[in-house]
DNA sequence: AATTCGGGGGG
DNA sequence: CCCCCAGAATT
């Protein structure tokens, strides 16, 4: 696959840099040459694209400019700066990983794709993205984009979502770097894959390669990459409580979250209790059941609050909230455990939470 | 090699 | 509605 000969492969680079120096966008990473900042976009850009990662990086890096400052911030405060990106465990890692720098390397991000891989967060996508953008290694740095351009102007019939098919992406990548260009050739390649060779409808009449892609000339640039379907997500129906306190003393009226477990899906993240619901239960007692079971409390059901539907990468939300109110009053003693707490319904916002509860916190707000 | 991890934009 | 997105970790 993809045999290509030298000649070739630095017209491809020439056409594609020379392209790249003209059309290239104006995005605030590509404005330092800081290697955490660097890294950082590249960790947000997985999986999310470049225009709903600019105003995250922008704030993020306001707010965590250095490794230093990044190490020493409490992880809630870094989830709450990464609420509503998605993939939360990017930033669990990204902190991790930032902390052993500080601790393994004095500080520096190592340039060595043996030091870089072995932080936690970074796999070979972003050791080659970093490594290169960032001290110009000639490494590749084979993302979706990538994929999808390289299996065009070759005419590659692999599946690309096999693991098998990366490292003939990725040895075919390196394999096109000029000289001393690792940067903007790699960048180039991706540029070109988000803005010309688009998924659907590529731009083929403003393309630069037009006349050496393989797949122009055989009219296949419509169906490639070739890419197995996904399944689709299973649904579960998942009961939430908006529960609230009626003491109704100095504090006014809380209301109860919980902290999910720091493993697995929205890891560490607030929400109103929930739990999947029981077949064949009425909701009431169900979620009245759950309540006592998880926190031995006691609550009554007063009405229905809102629907919410949410699809995750795997896994399909069918949420029903419903309004509930804590029977007698709260001891002061018990106001906040460790991974549950009463919270006037105006800070709900201090607390990281994924885009569904956001919502319901919202309306609870009355914001919406 | 197959699953698990979010969320939103666009055809 | 489906696909895709500057993927990585876990099993």
């Amino acid at each position: 696959m993809g045999n290509v000969n030298r000649k070739e492969a630095a017209e491809i680079a020439r056409k594609l840099l020379a392209w790249y120096h003209e059309h290239k966008r104006d995005l605030p990473w590509r404005r330092t040459g800081d290697p955490y900042q660097i890294w950082v976009s590249e960790v947000m850009l997985q999986q999310t694209r470049v225009e709903t990662v600019i105003p995250y990086w922008t704030r993020f890096i306001q707010r965590f400019p250095t490794i230093e400052a990044l190490a020493a911030a409490p992880e809630e405060e870094v989830l709450k700066f990464w609420e509503g990106l998605g993939y939360y465990s990017r930033a669990r890692n990204l902190q991790t990983a930032v902390r052993e720098v500080q601790e393994r390397y004095g500080g520096r991000v190592p340039d060595t794709l043996a030091e870089i891989s072995s932080l936690s967060g970074v796999g070979p996508y972003t050791a080659g993205a970093v490594l290169s953008i960032a001290y110009n290694v000639p490494l590749p740095a084979v993302d979706g984009n990538v994929f999808r351009v390289l299996s065009r102007i070759f005419l590659i019939e692999e599946d690309v979502s096999k693991p098998a098919a990366r490292k003939k992406f990725e040895s075919l990548a390196e394999f096109l770097i000029p000289p001393g260009e690792a940067s903007d050739f790699n960048q180039s390649l991706m540029e070109f894959g988000a803005t010309i060779c688009i998924p659907k409808h590529p731009r083929c009449l403003s393309c630069p390669l037009q006349t050496l892609c393989k797949a122009y000339a055989e009219g296949m640039q419509e169906d490639l990459p070739i890419k197995a379907k996904k399944k689709p997500p299973r649904a579960i129906d998942i009961l939430t409580g908006i529960v609230r306190n009626g003491d109704g003393n100095r504090d006014g009226e809380r209301v109860l979250i919980v902290r999910r477990p720091q493993e697995g899906l929205l890891a560490g993240l607030w929400e109103f209790p929930s739990f999947e619901a029981t077949p064949g239960k009425s909701p009431a007692e169900d979620l009245q059941h759950s309540l006592r079971q998880q926190f031995a409390m006691t609550i009554q059901v007063e009405q229905h609050f809102a629907n919410m539907q949410h699809t995750f990468s795997h896994l399909h939300w069918n949420l029903q909230a419903y309004s509930c109110r804590l029977s007698g009053t709260v001891e002061t003693t018990v106001t906040a455990a460790d991974n549950w707490r009463w919270v006037p319904v105006g800070q709900l916002g201090d607390f990281p939470m994924s885009a569904v509860h956001q919502k319901l916190a919202k309306l609870l707000q009355g914001l919406v």
